[in-house]
DNA sequence: GTTTAGCACTCTCTGATAGAGAGTGCTAAA
DNA sequence: TTTAGCACTCTCTATCAGAGAGTGCTAAAC
């Protein structure tokens, strides 16, 4: 924390402040503005001086001349580090959302996108959630179905409900018969086994006992594999699209429409959440702290949540780089509990 | 059409010009454009007398005195009925059409969805494609998977390669072994039969051979009607929604965010495509001929398509008021039969 | 009778200008 | 070190004038 050294604590207190204030108001904060507002027993003139060695240092800008001070990234860093020093407890919206979770999700598809909606609804924000990579399901069914000439349609159920499906093309022709003979093969031997884990096993078994389900297993496993490498893309639920066009920052159209684009190409969005899931836990990215160019003014909260000690996946949400994080960061993080508990029990 | 009578040949097409312009430029039309741009050989003054008359049956309007003429509803309308007795063709973007065609689809809902970004992005507007209704399906495949306690997933694959699963809950709890029992019945008897069929089929299988299957498939059917019967909202593959922010007339925030909003809202969407379904052929609604009060400056250009000679689905576009008729129309026709053709062969 | 030229009129759009308001930065006093 | 005072800067809003586009009407031409 060497970069705050030279902050004294009743500058930090008034940064802190104008922070607040701006992410309040949208608009510029003036000396008078805090001096009134806050009760430093300050004037504006002093304000004035400590807001302009707080210019000096990075932490405010000017649109102009003439206007009040506004955070820059650094400014929103320092704020987001010592809000997050604090650990923020909210209560009121939180008991809102546990009763949101108080009924039973069958698919955990169901879950994930209930969970999107429900982060963009309370935060005011764009809700995501990616879905857990299916290396990290555990098998527990697998189906083929001949549909016509060489195609078969592969349905993959993981335990925890997700379901998989793909239609890919064989070169030689199956019967059904044959395809239920093949799928209760796999079925009984990689029961509860995990995906990334089938590999091996399979070594293992051939190793054992080597005639015997050579030649079916490995046929059954070809065939499923296309499923499991096909799925390229991890599956992102957004929500709450529309939210942006309530902040202010999002009137200029030009700036509106680059991030609507920006949001149609999921990838880098993927990007960023597969980094929240290395890192584990809660991220803040500020502004130009994401990659994406686009979303420059826009700032990521997110964290992971888990099914029993595993991480599964990544959720959060997207707002203006101004939004309320002092009321953001604890709703992600408890969103992201309940999902936690909710997967567990599945 | 008792509603032209006033019109003469020469204010038709001098009405059809100034639509044409309009829809061209987005600006008001005034007297010496028209009579500089096409060559009626009229001053503009006589231009300018014939508009009025325009102006007073109800097919033009004004936006201010000094204004040129811009169309009302009922102008457009007066403008797409003859267009479409003029029987359009388009040549050279519907060789690119054909193209992307040439290629396999596997499952129905890639073919759909990839339409509705063909559409979008032919023609600038939305795109939107309604899935097929699950009654109109053919029974193809069935399964079963045990997942916990009461909960069954259940799988259905139809002919045309469309899978739909739900989760649900049943009363007693059925080991994995007794439900595929059950999904091989269901699949023996109803290979090929179309869903609304079954019951009727039911009824003649249980007269013939009473005790039989009586016990087994009842329970069977009982699950898998829980899947028919939850598809309660069609499906609908929206695309380019970020289209009509290019339409100079979205430029107002507030009507931009009110379509927006609508389009969250699917069910009203799924109406007029229904009514599409029924009406049979191309259909156009022009501004608040829709009944969505977000979008009444929208004109909808829809058309059904089929498989063999059953009616599937809907499909079209959605775009500003102003929109090409000339060439959306024929473009979205021309996409219908492409689906079509496809989807026959499937 | 129809078409056209001419002209006054209306409305928008643009740019210039001025004054109010908000806030700063500097200086000098407390 | 803090504060009061004051000049200065910049934005925002309203107002105004002039240009431009287009109309509607009238009277003349075909």
């Amino acid at each position: 924390m060497a970069r705050y050294a030279k902050l004294d604590e009743r500058s930090m207190q008034i940064l802190r402040a104008v922070v607040n204030c701006y992410i309040a108001t949208a608009e510029p904060v003036g000396s008078r503005t805090i001096s009134r507002k806050y009760n430093f027993n300050l004037s504006p003139a002093t304000i004035r001086n400590i807001m302009a060695d707080l210019e000096e240092l990075g932490y405010l800008k000017h649109p102009h001349t003439s206007a009040g001070r506004l955070p820059t990234e650094q400014g929103y860093r320092f704020y987001v580090e010592s809000l997050t020093k604090e650990r923020l407890q909210l209560q009121q919206p939180i008991a809102g959302i546990e009763k949101c979770y108080n009924r039973r999700f069958a698919e955990i598809s169901h879950l994930l996108r209930y969970t999107s909606k429900i982060l963009s609804s309370t935060t005011h924000c764009i809700g995501v959630v990616s879905a857990p990579r299916i290396e990290d399901m555990m098998f527990k069914h697998m189906n083929f179905v001949h549909l016509r000439d060489n195609l078969v349609l592969v349905v993959f159920v993981s335990r925890s409900g997700s379901v998989q499906q793909k239609v890919i093309e064989v070169s030689e022709s199956y019967t059904q018969e044959k395809l239920d003979q093949m799928a209760r093969c796999l079925n009984e031997h990689f029961k509860d086994v995990p995906l990334f884990y089938i590999r091996t096993r399979l070594l293992d078994m051939m190793r054992q006992d080597k005639q015997l389900y050579d030649e079916l297993l490995e046929r059954a496993l070809r065939l499923s594999r296309q499923v499991f490498d096909s799925s390229e893309e991890t599956t992102v639920y957004i929500d709450g699209q529309l939210n942006i066009l309530n902040h202010p920052e999002f009137e200029d159209l030009k700036k509106m429409k680059a991030m609507f684009g920006a949001f149609e190409e999921k990838s880098q969005l993927i990007l960023i959440l597969d980094k929240c899931l290395e890192g584990g836990g809660l991220r803040v990215l500020i502004g130009s702290e994401n990659q994406i160019e686009e979303m420059k003014d826009c700032s990521f909260v997110t964290t992971t949540y888990k099914a029993g000690d595993s991480v599964m996946g990544a959720l959060g949400v997207i707002g203006p780089t101004r939004m309320e994080y002092s009321s953001v960061i604890p709703l992600v993080e408890y969103t992201a509990k309940m999902v936690s508990r909710m997967l567990s029990r599945m």
